[in-house]
RNA sequence: GGCCCCAUCGUCUAGUCUGGUCCAGGACACCAGGUUUUCAUCCUGGUAACGCGGGUUCGAAUCCCGCUGGGGUCACCA
């Protein structure tokens, strides 16, 4: 790794909040911060910044951390996440696909402590925030105050009402003393003093950005409940662990002149800041976790329209009756992340993609994401030998040459046709091997049953079958969903019959009597492996003086129930023998039928 | 509404700092052809943008001003 002499020691850092998945705006803030350290050989901290105790929750920051992984990106210094072991697990696929740039072998788990700069949860750090608190008070740049949450609700609101700012003004009468003793006995917050100048802050991305005094005003840094507030603890954080370089999203430049006069009062270091641009939803607004609920939401509607009880049965399983209709039945409400994930997965249907999680349950591939979040907001500037402009690269790559001076200001929108693309190219671009492996892991997680339909050599067989047809991993499922059907299930498309298997051709045998003799070819080969399959429908059709797709349409639609499928010799092999003519005796009993009741 | 930020094809963007090589390049999407036993893959070609108005200059996508539009933020959330 290159380490730049102008920058020794370069320290960044991703400071999620554990109040839910990983949002893509999150992974890519988290990608740059990573990839600035390793480009300039510093350090990449992980914190946790779960000072909102309501809302904070375990389960979220292992979330977190483990999508952090999924995606190759490692710290330095932060929580413990033991890695999975084996090429198999997700986590390793990231690091071989992405040039096994991640944890070499030997390296079983990321985070640690090395400086002694811990702990990385903010909960566990109150003391410290105490500390610096009390320094504030004691030099009179924070006060107690004593308002109440109504007092100051009814404040704003009238403000508001007024068409004016709130902000928040120091009461002209303010007695130090009375108030420090008030404090003892009475439940309060720390203000911090706001000095009475404008503040500059010096942004990377942006420029120079000023703000005058008087937009400024007395924030709380600690709240009732003796916690501090995100701005005191941030800024104690950042200097206590040494941090250099913030990157964080442009969502947060109005913090910063706080930040930074926090940093003035309590003689800290103003770290260099650069703000990302945005992402947004093709429509322009915000990706929320409530474009999910929407999108279920309408799913059922239309479902229920259709079959309303079928519906209410298979949600069963997944969540309360009574819940389930008051969320239907209210479109402002929205469904807990877990009961949606049960009926996501129940209904299988696909939902916007918000969260890392989402991303990887649907079947992207973790060097493509990470590929495609790099392009929002930076880019190489670098042209390929043809002219083209260099836009596929790895984690790797952007280690190597992610910089501060090429990130864009402009918000953009998430493309996810883009996505897809470049997830299918990708996915082109491996050999059937290393899509199964990848697959099978995977599958594992996001698709058991297609898993156990292909024992033994079927994994290989289907996974060629599927691959070139697969724009995600979870595309396997539809491309080999007739592997999964019930041979006395399949549903014949009347056209593909009419036109593969009854249509009449002067002199030549129909569809339906070439299905009847290939049958019988078939019924006897041994072995039945994709290979001899081909050979066999081959010389059929010589035999017959045929094309090899009068013979060939017709065993599709005995299949799958219409005239498309992946290579015949893959699809035959994945039904096997038995269940093939079990499909072709009956879609001819079908289709004898069709014709006598017809005529 | 106050404050702050932003503005090139439908979308992501190159080009803007260092004005001419740009009647603006690439990618995705879209459209039209071609290859293929089906589907998909793949190949070829095409449509399509400097928000508007003023300056500055021999010359502006590039510099300046205004307007318009979009966004962010105004919590004892982070």
């Amino acid at each position: 790794m290159p380490s730049d002499p102008a920058n020794p020691s370069v320290i960044t850092r991703f400071a999620p909040s554990p109040t839910g998945f990983l949002h893509v705006g999150g992974a890519r803030t988290a990608l740059f911060c990573w990839a600035y350290a390793r480009r300039h050989g510093g350090t990449f901290i992980l914190r946790v910044e779960d000072t909102d105790q309501a809302r904070s929750s375990e389960s979220a920051t292992t979330g977190i951390l483990e999508d952090l992984a999924w995606m190759g990106i490692d710290w330095d210094e932060g929580p413990e996440l033991a890695l999975e072991g084996g090429a198999s697990s997700p986590t390793a696929n990231a690091g071989i696909l992405t040039g096994g740039q991640d944890a070499p072998p030997s390296k079983r788990s990321i985070g640690g402590d090395p400086r002694s700069i811990g702990p990385f949860f903010q909960a566990q750090r109150i003391e410290l925030y105490n500390e610096h608190i009390q320094r504030l008070i004691d030099q009179d740049k924070a006060y107690p105050a004593f308002d109440t949450l109504e007092e100051l609700t009814a404040k704003r609101d009238a403000a508001r009402a007024r068409k004016e700012t709130f902000r928040y003004i120091r009461d002209p009468g303010f007695d130090r003393d009375a108030a420090l003793a008030r404090a003892k006995s009475e439940a309060h917050v720390i203000r911090f003093r706001m000095p009475d100048e404008a503040i500059h802050v010096r942004d990377e991305v942006l420029g120079d950005v000023n703000f005058a005094a008087e937009h400024v005003d007395d924030f709380v840094i600690r709240k009732v409940d003796g916690f501090p507030t995100y701005h005191l603890a941030v800024v104690v954080d950042d200097e206590l662990m040494g941090v250099t370089h913030v990157l964080r999203g442009q969502e947060h430049l109005n913090n910063t002149p706080r930040h930074v006069a926090l940093q003035k009062a309590m003689g800290f270091r103003t770290p260099v800041y650069a703000h990302l641009p945005l992402i947004f939803n093709p429509d322009g607004s915000k990706m929320s976790k409530r474009d999910k609920d929407k999108a279920a939401r309408a799913h059922f509607m239309a479902e229920i329209d259709r079959d309303r009880d079928r519906v209410y049965r298979q949600a069963a399983p997944a969540i309360d009756k009574g819940k389930f209709e008051a969320w239907l039945g209210d479109k402002k409400s929205q469904l807990e992340t877990q009961d949606l994930g049960e009926l996501q997965r129940l209904f299988a249907m696909s939902l916007p993609e918000i969260d890392t999680a989402d991303f990887r349950g649907a079947g992207y591939l973790p060097q493509v994401l990470v590929n495609f979040l790099a392009l929002l907001g930076w880019n190489p500037g670098v042209k390929n030998d043809d002219g083209t402009d260099l836009e596929r690269f790895d984690a790797a790559y952007i280690a190597q040459h992610f910089d501060l001076g090429r990130l864009g200001k402009s918000a953009s929108k998430f493309d996810r046709a883009k996505l897809l693309a470049f997830n299918a190219d990708t996915i082109q671009a491996m050999d059937d091997a290393a899509f199964a492996s990848c697959w099978a892991s995977w599958a594992k997680d996001h698709d058991a049953a297609m898993l156990g339909a292909l024992p033994g050599e079927k994994l290989a067989w289907g996974c060629a079958a599927a691959r070139q047809r697969c724009k995600t991993l979870r595309d396997v499922r539809t491309v080999l969903d007739f592997v999964l059907v019930d041979d006395g299930a399949i549903e014949y498309d009347e056209k593909a019959v009419k036109k593969n298997l009854t249509k009449q051709v002067e002199g030549e045998p129909t569809g339906l009597e070439l299905l009847a003799g290939v049958k019988d070819v078939l019924a006897g080969l041994d072995p039945f492996d994709p290979e001899a399959i081909d050979a066999a429908i081959e010389g059929f059709a010589e035999k017959k003086q045929v094309k090899i797709g009068r013979v060939a349409q017709p065993i599709r639609v005995a299949l799958t129930g219409a005239a498309v499928s992946p290579p015949l010799g893959l699809s035959l092999a994945l039904v096997g023998k038995d269940g093939l003519v079990r499909r072709i005796e009956r879609c001819v009993r079908a289709v004898q039928g069709i014709v006598a009741g017809g005529s």
